[in-house]
DNA sequence: ATTATTACTTGCATTTTACAAGTGAAAACA
DNA sequence: TGTTTTCACTTGTAAAATGCAAGTAATAAT
């Protein structure tokens, strides 16, 4: 699978990679929810199928967004982690997380607001102790 | 067109709106660039269908990020315009834009960088700023 | 030795996207 | 005033992406 780029614009070119309503799910299991395998993946509340997470994986992992290892002692079971880069997803996504918050409160049913409330309050504060906290798990 | 949510998680309704290749570039043009006519839009360099574009604009005239008017003494030019709704996606693409110069730098070839680098030293300040600005225009 | 689990792949129907061409009304021009 | 552009789309069709169900192969558990 090849990356195609529709042009050299930032925007576009993040869109070219993770502009889809898959990819940024993945990436919202690994940093919120801490998933690392692809059965975890499989559990999410979206019901991904599961040829198109695979794809997904594999995409993620050739832009080197996540990398893939294998668990200790275990033979089948494939660990998925962020890389810095994927990490560097979270402001987009609570970016994303603040504004559906403010513009699709009669759809929603979350808890989802008092973490929403925290980074609003101290953004840069709230992803540097998220990215802390990634670190011990 | 009808707007399917797959959960009640934030992030992932988000994703089922402007979940897309095509729906933040038309944003991105109208915070960005000013552009307000069907034709403006069509006129990007990525190059968008017809018929998406049009697609697109109902949906996201739907969803109220964008409002249609009529352009004064003209009675074939549409105006578009961002909704409230629509401007507060301000910040996820800046979010987006500043990922990009992190991650993608040896593809990027563009003017944005000053931009992204008053967003990083400023988030707030420069959000603001750029409201300040849309109202003049 | 048998069953269950994990991580996928495969086949096919449905939906979305992309490309090219066409339409109809309003505006500009001769 | 008649003709040509311009503008904002729509339509048809091929190609690609997605969704669904079932199948496979290796490892792990019983």
């Amino acid at each position: 699978m090849e990356q195609k780029f529709r042009s050299t614009c930032p925007i576009s070119s993040a869109l070219d990679i993770i502009g889809d309503k898959w990819s940024l799910l993945i990436i919202r299991d690994m940093l919120f929810s801490g998933k690392k395998t692809y059965g975890e993946f499989g559990k999410s509340s979206e019901k991904i199928a599961t040829n198109i997470l695979s794809n997904r994986l594999t995409k993620l992992e050739e832009l080197e967004i996540i990398s893939k290892g294998k668990m200790e002692g275990n033979k089948k079971t494939n660990i998925y982690s962020l890389t810095q880069k994927g990490k560097e997803l979270l402001p987009i996504l609570m970016e994303i997380a603040q504004w559906s918050d403010h513009n699709l409160n009669d759809h929603l049913q979350d808890g989802a607001k008092p973490f929403v409330n925290r980074f609003k309050s101290d953004k840069d504060g709230f992803v540097k102790g998220m990215y802390a906290m990634m670190e011990k798990r």
